[in-house]
DNA sequence: GCCTGATGTTAATGACCGTTAACTCATTTC
DNA sequence: GAAATGAGTTAACGGTCATTAACATCAGGC
């Protein structure tokens, strides 16, 4: 439980340098070399510390998916006030995380399935683990969605919130980041709300 | 001016079954020899009908922004009603080429920058003429948003609609097609219309 | 003052893969 | 019916790239 003050050592400088180049140009569009010159080292030398290219895209993969969901489920447990706060912590949530990780949302949806059986497993099984702490608290606040609506329906607004990434191209006059985060809050709040119907 | 039943020519087979793979395996993690196989060929036969590989990636993304974008300014043009009517015309569009085209969804986002310079550039102009689009009739018939806002606030409802392919690894309980495209049509009026605010 | 382990380095290896070469075969054209 | 053209084939080339080998450096511990 270390405040968190500490130099980053080097496996977690290689870990973000490794997510920021595969976010901008994929897994098998980044070698190895480029890698370790980010970090200052060369090629070869990743392999004191990872056992493989694979193996950096895997910690990469799990450690997200298993952030999100111990966040999530802090959230849902700490959150108190009902269903409707519980949702809006879940996406409160979701929001810091989508503004702050986009080169790792962009990673989790688009590398899935370069990773080991294994591994591809458990990400998928965290991923839906954290997809049915939405949708129980959204069943709970629009009971007369059938399942799979309300599954859809939360999908569909992690891709609203996960759409961030692609604005980069788009160079100035974006919204600021608290401006940005309010736009996003209220789009989801939005989404939801139409459930009702 | 075929009608359209004709039997498909290679070119199209292989750009279809390109798509496919590419958005299954990524650009890269997809082989000439193995989309020769899908249509019957063995690698190199390809070449009779592309430049190369990255000949069929600047065709399927330069193709598929430029329907979006046409279909777009046709909806625009044909839609009577007012802004309303034009905005729902869209998002129906929309929706209609996100379940149609999932696979080419995919591609669209994730493998532009693997294209030649003069290619991306094309791809992004259509693309940005699109976005605009929506734009001016989101902006009509929200008036008290900022540009910026109004632009966030597009991407993320286009987040919205096309995150169906992500729905794939959910295997089934999925709702149905038709019962899909009214859910993501009520989540996406939904969230404009929380731009009201 | 050495030994050891951690952390690098450069050079070599080996697989994969896009592309080209050289050649075959059927079909159309004159 | 020969010539040309279109559509394939297999074999070879060449580059890229992850990984491994072999060697260097330097910190501490004893």
């Amino acid at each position: 439980m270390s405040t968190r003050t500490d130099a980053p050592t080097r496996r977690e400088q290689i870990l973000r340098e490794a997510a920021r180049l595969f976010a901008e140009r994929g897994f098998h569009g980044v070698g190895v070399d480029e890698i370790g010159a980010a970090v200052g080292i060369s090629g070869p030398g990743l392999y004191r510390h990872f056992a493989g290219k694979d193996a950096m895209l895997a910690e990469l993969l799990v450690g997200i998916s298993g952030r999100l969901y111990d966040g999530g489920r802090k959230r849902v447990a700490e959150a108190d006030g009902g269903p409707e706060a519980v949702l809006g912590s879940l996406i409160d949530g979701h929001i810091d995380f989508a503004l702050d990780d986009r080169a790792l949302i962009t990673l989790h949806d688009r590398e899935l399935d370069r990773l080991r059986e294994s591994d591809r497993k458990l990400v998928r099984q965290l991923q839906r683990q954290y997809v049915e702490l939405w949708v129980a608290v959204v069943r709970e606040l629009y009971p007369h969605g059938t399942e799979a609506e309300v599954r859809t329906a939360v999908h569909a607004v992690f891709g609203l919130l996960n759409s961030t990434p692609h604005l980069g191209s788009y160079g100035a006059g974006l919204p600021g980041r608290p401006a940005t985060e309010a736009l996003l809050r209220r789009l989801a709040h939005g989404a939801f709300a139409a459930l009702a119907g």
